[in-house]
RNA sequence: GGAGAGGUGGCAGAGUGGUCGAAUGCACCGGACUCGAAAUCCGGCAUACCGGUCUCCGGUAUCGUGGGUUCGAAUCCCACCCUCUCCGCCA
């Protein structure tokens, strides 16, 4: 959610702004909005204060033992236009508030204008890709042949887009998880935290806007509960409806958990394997920090990303998106995208945001500055990394021909010293 | 699932129709005392929003949430949510 104020008073470069990232503000209804609630605010006030200064002087008179009816008469009136004014001005409030939290964030100077993914600018490239003496096989052939990613069960359990992990394919993909998690615990100072995968609307409004994407989440049937997109939903929401002590900060959390998305409008898109499920794991890392210190967190955490890759040794590049290619709630984002020697091509393992004060706003989220004024927090998010990716990356990258897979030495002792799996 | 208790400021906790945004204590921040600290004393200390002649003045709202009664609600009524205790069931 934008600052009201700065619609007020800087409107120009909010539009232009926005404009950047082909969304069109719509100043015509934002100033009626704008109008109609301060009428309705100015007088709703003076009506309240007219009744106060009354009730206050009847209770006084009460007191003294002094007749009331004089003053009791002057305020017959005002309660039936008090009311009317209270319903207008909230139902107005409402309306001018679910305005506000359906515009996007405006995008930072520094993030290239473009429409699509294809003008995102690469900022570097990590890792030499392997050539091939063979024809490198897709996961998907690779987990067959390892008797270890079972689409079919899978679709007869739950239909597309899910799958069964089985034997040391399972435990890779247990293992990815372990390694991220104590890697960033231990070596970039996160804490580790365990949460719940369901979240009410109002975290979920915190975080991104429920109005617009609801589609994208599963919700529980009869319960106001979403399962989680992913744990950026309740990690972030931590603070939601808080004032943080200042020497609390930076808050670095890293969280393990499944994510659950229903890829309403992906139809036909990446059917094949599990690059794009219902469901997949992700470790993500969350920080939450002062103003001034979010474009270095952002930096920071991207490079923990990064690390994840460059100990697996996996190809990487380093991707600035540009303003179309961005989140609804961030200022600025880096994706990281992993090579996949199958599909020739590079793909997105992680997506790291620097969201400023937008979600900060919309959760009410806050902290104490050194002046004792309260203020809001700024929030930066990425993945580290996407595990069911990372599984989909090693495969392919580590494929040995004969059908077995070589083990990152990173993630030797997370698989018993196994260096190798091969096919069954 | 059954029975009961309760939700008030950062925390603890008083307040059961009127000058209550709310006593008191703790915590916190200034100041005094002190060589310094502790103790003590003095003062300050919620949040959001609105208006204006906008480093200031004025106003409004908020005591779990939403409605109702009333000139006036933290206080009375209704509904909902949440927490805790006991019993039952259960990974």
């Amino acid at each position: 959610m934008l600052e009201i104020q700065q619609l007020r008073k800087e409107m120009p470069q909010v539009v232009e702004g926005l404009l950047r990232r082909e969304y069109t503000f719509d100043e015509a209804t934002f100033s009626e909005l704008e109008a109609e609630r301060k009428s309705l605010q100015v007088r709703t006030e003076e009506l309240q204060a007219t009744r106060n200064a009354a009730s206050k002087q009847i209770g006084i008179l009460k007191s003294q033992g002094q007749d009331t009816s004089g003053v009791m008469a002057e305020v017959a009136g005002v309660g039936d236009a008090l009311k009317a004014n209270e319903v207008a001005l909230s139902a107005l409030q409402d309306r001018l508030n679910s305005f506000l939290r359906q515009i996007p964030n405006i995008p930072r100077a520094d993030v290239p204008a473009g429409k699509s993914a294809d003008e995102n600018i690469e900022v570097r490239r990590w890792g030499a890709v392997r050539s091939f003496d063979f024809a490198p096989k897709d996961h998907t052939d690779i987990g067959e042949v390892l008797k270890g990613i079972d689409f079919e069960t899978a679709t007869k359990l739950s239909g597309a887009r899910f799958s069964v992990l089985r034997g040391q394919v399972a435990r890779l993909h247990r293992a990815i998880a372990q390694f991220m998690l104590d890697t960033h615990t231990e070596q970039h100072g996160y804490t580790e935290v365990y949460v719940p995968y369901m979240v009410g609307p109002e975290s979920a409004d915190g975080v991104s806007s429920l109005a617009k994407f609801k589609d994208d989440l599963f919700k529980i049937e009869g319960r106001d509960l979403y399962l989680i997109p992913t744990a950026e939903y309740p990690v972030t929401n931590f603070v939601r409806d808080t004032i943080v002590d200042a020497k609390e900060l930076p808050l670095k959390f890293a969280c393990h958990s499944p994510c659950f998305r229903s890829e309403a409008g992906s139809y036909g898109k990446d059917t094949r394997g599990m690059i794009r499920q219902h469901q997949f794991d992700k470790v993500e890392l969350v920080q939450i920090i002062t103003p001034e210190k979010s474009t270095e967190a952002h930096e920071e955490l991207t490079t923990h990303a990064e690390a994840i890759l460059q100990k697996l040794e996996l190809p990487y590049r380093k991707m600035l998106l540009c303003t179309g290619d961005m989140g609804f709630a961030s200022a600025k984002t880096y994706d990281l995208e992993v090579w996949l020697p199958a599909q020739n091509a590079y793909r997105e393992i992680s997506s790291c945001s620097n969201f400023e004060a937008f979600q900060a706003r919309r959760m009410m989220a806050r902290f104490k500055n050194g002046a004792g004024k309260t203020e809001l927090l700024h929030t930066v998010n990425g993945s580290g990394l996407a595990v069911g990716r990372t599984l989909v990356a090693i495969l392919e990258n580590y494929q040995d021909g004969d059908g077995s897979v070589s083990i990152p030495t990173a993630l030797q002792p997370y698989m018993g010293g196994l260096s190798k799996i091969g096919a069954v």
